[in-house]
DNA sequence: AAAGGGACCTGGCTGC
DNA sequence: TGCAGCCAGGTCCCTT
């Protein structure tokens, strides 16, 4: 399930790999993956044939590539967005026999270091990475909604099974506050589907004390506030219940009865909880998740609530609860995160 | 206006 | 054994 690292772990994936390759056709499978996009996938198509990738960006789970022409001097107007929604992924082929890219042939060679943490502390699963799940495999052709092929041969697959994802070409416009869009930007110029989109915490340019403020004028649960996108991005269920158990905070919380110091505490906790994350390459506990090359993350490993009901809490020992939550499950600790008194 | 709940989707798992 | 039904959750949209 992508939330902000794997996000992260796939932008990082394409600037090394799709920047500067010049589109020579769209083939889309599923119409579904292309449903927000206003004249659907012929226009998709029409808006990237011939044109060229340029900065790859990322702000919470959104994720885009500056699409311009050719030799074009202006600052790119257009982009295509992506959201891998539950299952998503952006997969690179590069045509058999092919002389390897600078940026794989950087890949091979100094593999990013998968670490993760589990009862007995940090374990180094570099080597037991996983094999890559290659495009050829059949339940990835089977989900393949999406194929951008380059003028060099090389393909971007957007594959997708539960297809609450989503391809769309759009145009850009300034950011509120002039600042970088997102992560792995210089521009700020955002996507206008994302203008809603708060900034994430692994952000530079997040202003935290206005962050604070916002969240206690809120008047709801703190399990919903850090799930709400226009709040602070990039926090899924995972990394929700990840950042309330080291914070100690019950999910159901009120944001108004909560202090500055400990919505400090819970932001910094959930920044954590993503930088972790992020150094382990994903969040993942399946193969529904994987990078660029089809590697799975191995974060799974550390998770101290999410996933462990009736498992012991990592810190006193008292099985881990699950309960009921906006339709999905929640996983907390009855001793360390008292819950709330009715009101 | 803000808050809350349902819909969307597919594959894996459970229980009868 | 087979199948129905439940569960997973990010985001949008509708209702209150």
């Amino acid at each position: 399930m992508p939330e902000l690292p794997e996000v992260e772990t796939v932008r990082a994936g394409l600037a090394r790999r799709v920047l500067g390759r010049t589109v020579a056709d769209v083939e889309v499978v599923h119409p579904r993956s292309v449903r927000r996009q206003a004249g659907g996938a012929q226009e998709l198509r029409g808006r990237l044939r011939g044109r060229m990738f340029g900065a790859a960006v990322r702000r919470g789970k959104y994720l885009w590539l500056t699409v311009s022409e050719p030799g074009e001097e202006d600052p790119p107007a257009e982009a295509m967005l992506a959201h891998l929604g539950m299952s998503g992924q952006l997969l690179v082929q590069e045509p058999p026999g092919a002389r390897r890219r600078v940026g794989e042939l950087e890949d091979l060679m100094h593999p990013a270091p998968v670490m993760a943490v589990d009862d007995h502390g940090p374990v180094d699963l570099t080597a037991a990475r996983s094999p890559a799940v290659t495009a050829e495999s059949p339940a990835t052709t089977a989900h393949l909604r999406a194929r951008i092929t380059f003028d060099d041969g090389g393909q971007l697959w957007f594959v997708d099974q539960r297809t609450f994802g989503h391809l769309m070409v759009v145009e850009t416009a300034p950011t509120d506050d002039g600042a970088p869009a997102g992560r792995g930007s210089d521009a700020a110029v955002l996507p206008a589907p994302v203008a809603h989109i708060a900034r994430d915490l692994l952000d530079p340019a997040l202003d935290r004390p206005t962050l604070v403020r916002r969240t206690g004028r809120r008047a709801t649960e703190i399990n919903r506030a850090l799930l709400d996108q226009s709040v602070v991005s990039g926090v899924g269920n995972i990394s929700a219940d990840e950042a309330l158990w080291r914070a100690r905070l019950h999910g159901a919380r009120r944001t108004e009865l909560l202090r500055p110091p400990r919505l400090r505490e819970l932001y910094d906790a959930a920044t954590e909880v993503m930088r972790d994350a992020l150094a382990a390459g994903g969040t993942s506990f399946d193969a529904l998740y994987v990078d660029v090359d089809g590697a799975a993350g191995y974060f799974a490993r550390s998770l101290n609530a999410y996933g462990r009901a009736g498992l012991p809490c990592r810190r006193c020992g008292t099985p881990i609860r699950r309960e009921q939550f906006m339709n999905r499950g929640s996983f907390s600790c009855p001793r360390c995160q008292r819950r709330p008194p009715r009101r």
